[in-house]
DNA sequence: CGCATCCTTGACTCCCCTCAACAGCTGTGG
DNA sequence: CCACAGCTGTTGAGGGGAGTCAAGGATGCG
């Protein structure tokens, strides 16, 4: 039921048809959860599965040798952890839960079978891993020359298109604590602490406890310059 | 002759066998020239060719609506400017050359010939894609973790590697203007200058005229705390 | 030679970091 | 029930890295 989130999400490229959904909902049954906080995979490693999120938030992060994380990337409901592994060799980060995520393993052999035999699946995977790289090349954007206020808000509204892609939403999500909002902006967690504050201030959002509603989501995106072209939402089905 | 440029680069995936390089020389015949600061791919068009930069230095970058430029990642020789473009619709960024750049054009029919048709020639792309991003990780960390003086050097020594890789040295390359080092790293090109000055002082590079000449490679590599286990570069021949 | 581009330097400002302390919440155990 | 620890969020003070503005020196090119 939950696991079609994967082909809600491909869809948005533009290449799957109907047997291709079937045949991806097939291999995704057997999911598991894991807790927050919880590595899964670690830098160096050379997993023999193929990870998938369901549910939850996991991110990509890189350890700095005096112990600072520095998260390159979020993983969200229908992201693959390392649909790498069969052609690099080892990892070159880890991967760990933020929330609770709930996962599926699928084998390497599954997923070799399907990128020689589905010429469309294979499309579809490239394509997935392709808008990851240019939410990359966004980031760095984002960090390089943005102010840590707009940084945030272009942070959250990436957060609430790629939700939107997959039928979810920011209020029903996120419960990030600053710390880790400040690994992903490259800022410390005090000063993510005073930017989240601004932009409540400024009425773009309520913080109601440890969650992030956005109020005012116009103003959001003009006050981060977003655009969301980067995201390619807009192939497939409804953006 | 200088066309192998790319198969240089693609063995280090490790999948490439020599009639593949066969195939590959034969596809990068016509060349041409392109001169400084000129735009090869302008964001949202959708080219119809893949180009692949044989001589000089080429960049993605992204305008923002103020007019900066942030810089997203360096072309080298060997790499590709755009592969994604048989998948993702339109450019989402463009790409510029910096210095001269000597490129040959890859008719999209040919390349999907090469994708479809030669699984190993494939494995080498997705190959070079993966480390693509992989670099785009790294540049990640280093913007958001590092100091500017760390970070420039952490470049340097990445260029190094980058073409060490393809035979070439960062001695005979590299007159990029301290503005584009700006662009690249995030910081004003006043700042760059310091940065640059400060590496002098330290007797880590030195400066002869526009060319940067690194002096002391260990302590580069120590001052900047740079692993080149994210450019993969060991799987196959010579590192 | 004159113009353009790039490098260099100085002064001032400010964004953001670090250190530090405190408040609020939750779970655990006495 | 309260005490306590542990984590997250909040706030303040002080400092430094980096930005901006500005002007002067190099260098190269037509």
């Amino acid at each position: 039921m939950m696991a079609e989130i994967l082909t809600r999400k491909l869809k948005h490229g533009g290449f799957l048809a109907e047997d291709d959904c079937d045949r991806l909902t097939a291999v995704t049954k057997e999911a598991y959860y894991l807790g927050p906080r919880t590595d899964v995979i670690r830098q160096g490693e050379s997993p023999d599965a193929v990870r998938l999120v369901i549910e939850g938030i996991a991110c990509r992060y890189k350890l700095m040798p005096d112990g600072r994380r520095a998260i390159v990337a979020l993983l969200l409901p229908g992201d693959f952890c390392d649909l790498h592994i069969s052609i690099l060799k080892r990892m070159d980060h880890s991967i760990g839960t933020l929330t609770q995520c709930k996962i599926v393993d699928i084998p390497r052999s599954t997923v070799d079978d399907l990128l020689e035999n589905y010429p469309r699946i294979q499309r579809s995977l490239w394509w997935a891993t392709l808008v990851d790289e240019a939410i990359l090349r966004e980031w760095l954007v984002n960090m390089g020359k943005r102010r840590s206020d707009r940084q945030m808000a272009h942070l959250l509204c990436e957060m609430h298109f790629r939700l939107k892609a997959v039928g979810l939403s920011l209020g029903s999500m996120l419960p990030l604590t600053q710390e880790e909002l400040a690994d992903i902006l490259g800022i410390s967690h005090v000063h993510a602490q005073r930017v989240m504050a601004s932009l409540r201030d400024a009425g773009l959002v309520s913080l109601q406890g440890r969650r992030i509603v956005v109020t005012d989501f116009k103003r959001m995106i003009e006050f981060s310059e977003f655009d969301p072209d980067y995201l390619h939402l807009d192939e497939g089905s409804t953006s």
